[in-house]
RNA sequence: CGCGGGGUAGAGCAGUUGGUAGCUCGUCGGGCUCAUAACCCGGAGGUCGUUGGUUCAAGUCCAUCCCCCGCAACCA
């Protein structure tokens, strides 16, 4: 027996820190899309997802949740599994970061790269913030202003030593394998900002074990370090084929991975620390890493902090599954972003699945029960009209396999959906409500509606890898036996005249748009009502509108009470701008030249976004004096100068009193 | 001058190697009545961000400038 040609196919492993939003579904869907369609099309298919569970942040959340971190993750990836199961994800395999074998294959794979001198020890100094017990970067603290990223308060500098592994040793052989490998990164525009931004500036070795918290797969040579992300979640897609394990069958069987579907952002581990893994180990590079844009709300992105994430299990059980994974999977170009809207999914919903869908399956089920007791008529000879539907569904199998080889899935979704369309213009051209009124004419009102009958059959063998339940229902009212259901049924004319079709319920209910929008807007109110009131928000709301970021004010609200000599502790003062120039290099920072009092200090401000340098000279604002100091793109800032904004960043005023005072006061 | 992407009808997008500006939604008008007030046909609506250049010919190539978005060691 031949074998069959295998297809490895993964998705990112998510983080489980919270739950998953529409962004994640889209990246699955699109993937389970891609996999159910390779399998239909007779290959081998090996789709992985999972998540990866390690980490300081998980290790902090559970804490504060008052459980173990293995009890968090479960918890959370248990909400994973729900909902793939909700979006009929057929993945062929789940994988944890906590699972037993792959701990122990990360564990091989870290000593293997260190016996042969790839990773090395060393030492790295950050800032440490204390109340968050994390380390940052010295780039990522001067992005923050020279606090700490995450908390915005104080961060010390400290030394950590660490094991690193050394990209830059491979550096030449990637560049050379992705300019030798056209296709490697997808879509193609992203190589290019791989090369200009990372690989052609030279690479970094990059730290790869933490001593800072526990959760992680301990280094088995060395236990005060655990692995730090990019080993332990990137080798995923080996371990769970069994690389470093017993039984390597399946890896051997499948490994490269034909693509690896990610996201925009994580191109880059993808394209460039996961290959340079794989050039360490002696391992085949991935064929393809495919990089989709981003569901964009309004133009912005979507993100936890702007309070705007798009539940989907929400949105499934308001519109059902098969809706809203045609949505994603049509209205987003694969490969670029796209908006996401209510407007937008119900416009969908209405226009493509129920108007032209489902209500030609409809009108067609219904003519035949009407006109021939529902029974499947037997066609006649065709003409030239039926030629060309003939034709085009005929031909429809390879338009599809030709955008879906590379990717374009909404492509493929608007080449089968060209036959829905000429269906519903063959009704208009044919008029069969006229042919049935003569003798002559109900013979080729036969024809005419088992071409329809045959039509709609191919459309549905055709939406299987797209659509989940929506084949079979169509399958079902057109009375359609199992044996032609099948990919390999799909020639022209294997419809069996007499087969018995049955009216059914719409496959998709027409949506009033204003009425839903009405909702949403309502939802919205509720929401923000909710939030006002302080507490959390209902839970399961059946809603996708996404709640603007007025939950702000209480957001900022929880600091813990602090003694009046916590306060006395910041040295406040009046100063007044003398000076204030752009830092060129950045595109935030200002430095302001300030008088304080006798003294003349330099300090720099991310605020350039909202001010020009001569707004401000010769005004008087706020400064925090004993700030520790820091350099900043290589000016030292000596202080910080307070100013008001709201959660989004959108406003922001530097603040100053009211009446003319002296530099140098004292602000208390 | 950090890097990348983008600016085409009211909205969202296509426009391969330069050769009469397209699609979907919306809108206006008409047709049909089998169907989920659905379906079919037609009209209106664009100086293709700016300025300049190459060319017989530029949305498409070159240059300048303006605006938007993203990234810069882990938010799909």
């Amino acid at each position: 027996m031949e074998e069959k040609k295998t297809f490895y196919i993964t998705t990112p492993i998510y983080y489980p820190s919270a739950n998953l939003h529409i962004g994640h579904a889209y990246s699955t869907v699109a993937t389970d899309a891609i996999a159910r369609y390779k399998r239909q099309r007779g290959y081998d298919v090996f789709f992985l997802t999972g998540s990866d569970e390690h980490g300081q942040k998980i290790e902090r959340k559970a804490k504060a949740a008052g459980i173990t971190p293995q009890q968090y993750v479960d918890q959370i990836v248990a909400g994973f599994k729900d909902l793939w199961k909700l979006l009929d994800i057929s993945y062929d395999k789940f994988i944890r970061t906590t699972d037993d074998y792959h701990v122990k294959a990360v564990q091989k794979m870290f000593k293997k790269l260190y016996d042969q001198g790839d990773i090395y020890k060393s030492k790295y100094t950050g800032h440490y913030c204390t109340p968050c017990e994390s380390f940052w970067l010295d780039r990522q603290v001067q992005e923050a202003g020279g606090v700490c990223p995450d908390c915005g308060g104080p961060v010390e500098l400290v030394e950590e030593e660490s094991y690193f592994f050394r990209l830059s040793k491979y550096a030449d052989r990637l560049i050379q394998y992705i300019q030798d490998h056209p296709t490697f990164i997808q879509p193609a525009s992203r190589t290019n900002e791989m090369l200009q931004n990372f690989l052609l500036p030279g690479l970094e070795d990059l730290c790869v074990s933490r001593t800072s918290f526990k959760w992680g797969i301990p280094v088995d040579f060395d236990d005060k370090h655990v692995v730090y992300v990019w080993l332990d979640a990137l080798s995923n897609y080996i371990t769970a084929l069994g690389w470093g394990s017993d039984d390597d069958s399946l890896y051997k069987k499948f490994w490269p991975a034909d693509v690896h579907i990610v996201g925009k952002e994580i191109v880059r581990f993808h394209t460039i620390i996961w290959p340079i893994m794989l050039m360490a180990l002696g391992e085949p590079l991935p064929k393809q890493v495919f990089g989709h844009g981003w569901l964009v709300l309004d133009g912005g992105k979507m993100s936890k902090s702007k309070g705007n994430v798009v539940d989907p299990v929400a949105l499934c059980e308001r519109y059902g599954v098969d809706a809203i994974r045609y949505f994603l999977l049509r209205e987003v170009p694969f490969g670029s972003d796209g908006n996401f809207s209510n407007e937008a999914l119900i416009a969908r919903i209405n226009t493509d699945l129920a108007n032209d869908l489902g209500n030609l399956l409809s009108r067609t089920v219904a003519m035949i029960d009407k006109y021939f007791g529902g029974a499947l008529p037997t066609p006649a000879a065709a003409t030239g009209e039926d030629e060309a539907l003939l034709r085009l569904a005929s031909e429809l199998p390879a338009k599809v396999d030709e955008q879906m080889t590379e990717l374009h899935i909404p492509d493929a979704l608007a080449e089968i959906w060209k036959l829905v369309n000429a269906c519903n213009k063959y009704i208009d051209v044919t008029a069969p409500w006229a042919l049935a009124k003569s003798e002559e004419g109900r013979i080729r009102l036969q024809t005419v509606l088992y071409n329809l009958a045959e039509s709609l059959r191919i459309v549905a063998i055709l939406l299987k890898p797209f659509l989940t339940g929506t084949p079979q229902k169509m399958f079902a009212q057109l009375g359609t036996p199992d044996a032609q259901t099948t990919y390999e049924s799909i020639e022209w004319g294997k419809s069996i005249p007499g087969s018995v079709v049955h009216k059914g319920d719409a496959l998709f209910p027409r949506i009033d748009a204003e009425a839903e929008l009405a909702h949403f807007a309502a939802e919205a109110e509720k929401a923000k009502a909710t939030a006002a009131s302080g507490s959390e928000p209902a839970k399961a709301e059946p809603c996708a509108a996404p709640v603007p970021a007025k939950e702000s004010e209480n957001e900022a609200a929880p600091l813990p009470e602090i003694e009046y000599d916590d306060f006395a502790k910041i040295d406040l003062r009046l100063a007044k701008v003398l000076a204030c120039e752009e830092i060129k290099k950045s595109k935030k920072l200002l430095k302001l030249t300030l008088e304080v009092g006798e003294e003349t200090r330099t300090v720099v401000s991310g605020i350039k976004q909202w001010y020009a340098p001569e707004d401000l000279v010769g005004k008087t604002v706020v400064l925090v004096a004993n700030l520790k100091p820091v350099t900043l793109c290589g000016v030292e800032s000596r202080g910080m100068i307070l100013c008001a904004a709201d959660e989004a960043d959108a406003n922001l005023s530097a603040i100053t009193t009211l009446a003319a005072m002296e530099s140098g006061l004292k602000v208390r």
